[in-house]
DNA sequence: TTGAGTCGGAACCGATCGGTACCGTTTTGG
DNA sequence: CCAAAACGGTACCGATCGGTTCCGACTCAA
């Protein structure tokens, strides 16, 4: 058999969803960019909804895949996770996380689209904790937390600069946060 | 005259827009809301862009208003900042920041929308800039663009967790920043 | 070779999209 | 008091939305 139906159809909403919003583009655009015909997309999927799930999930487990590899190539220090960042930013149709920009553009909280792009980003956090336990760092978890609000601020920012700066950024602030956390203990809660 | 029908779709937009996105609110729904006629809508719009447009041009008027004068109300501490943004997330139908979200829906840079809503981040630095230059810190301009980062991180996670706590773990490491950036000088670039 | 499964194409559905034109009514300023 | 302006309601426009249905062609294993 030629290349399946399916696997066209998600390669198709992987990159047009991405590049120009899930509510953007319909259903016609993904049939004629996949060259798949309307029937066999019902066929494969019950909605364009169900589409959208199947696409966040494949997204969730490739970035962590990419993500977790890159930090290995590098040594695996919890800082590399910024480096990677940097390279990302890099690559010309870098549109932001598809996982936010999902939950910013379906609003509602109990969708199943909007649930599986939340779930992501605590994947992501579960993954940081580990990668900080390992490297031996204390209260990992806290440090998780303050690493995704790091991730995830550099990506808004470099989505609106078109800059790889941002994730240097990070990283900075990332380094600090872990030399202060290193002899002290890190509360969870308020700042002074 | 009754409330100005302009005004009312303007309320309406604001509403409607941030709580359920741009391309998800139709102008039906504009209507509905606002008790307006459709022929009073175009005729105080060119179009639906149109409204975007000038309801983004008024959240980030009031949204800079309303921070200023948060700040000025705890004292004028860059820092206060984040107890601001803390206080708003409190706030029960908090979505996020407005322009975040409508340069993630509407994918097109170019497009007016797009552009007004990455200005109101330039605005929004540039009082940072001029907030963190009153406190007497050293390169404002450097801290304006890390602080731009841990705000935003904030809000992102904010809308994913619903909690006011990232405000907190911001607001730490921005105070960690600010107290290093104190004796030394801070670069512009790279980090470790 | 035959039959089941997968495929792409196209006609069609009701609903909604953004936008236009015309209506009669209400409000308002001179 | 009257004319001009602003208003809300509605019918209508072509286009597109997500989704259903049927059809003929192709593939592949029995």
């Amino acid at each position: 058999m030629p290349t399946q139906a399916r696997e066209r159809l998600v390669r198709a909403a992987e990159k047009l969803f991405y590049a120009e919003g899930i509510r953007a583009v319909g259903v016609e655009r993904l049939l004629a960019d996949s060259g798949v015909g309307r029937a066999s997309f019902y066929r494969h999927f019950d909605s364009k909804d169900d589409l959208v799930v199947t696409m966040l999930r494949g997204y969730d487990e490739r970035w962590r895949n990419w993500l977790a590899q890159a930090v290995a190539d590098r040594g695996g220090s919890p800082l590399a996770v910024f480096d990677a960042l940097a390279e990302s930013f890099a690559i010309e149709d870098f549109r932001g996380c598809a996982s936010i920009n999902a939950m910013v553009e379906i609003a509602d909280a109990t969708s199943p689209a909007h649930r599986v792009a939340a779930e992501h980003k605590r994947s992501v956090i579960a993954y940081l904790e580990e990668l900080l336990a390992s490297a031996g760092h204390p209260e990992p978890a806290a440090l998780a937390e303050r690493f995704i609000l790091l991730l995830d601020g550099a990506i808004v920012t470099a989505l609106r600069e078109r800059s790889t700066e941002p994730a240097r950024r990070a990283k900075e602030m990332a380094a600090m946060l872990l030399a202060s956390a290193q002899p002290a203990k890190l509360g969870t809660g308020r700042a002074g």
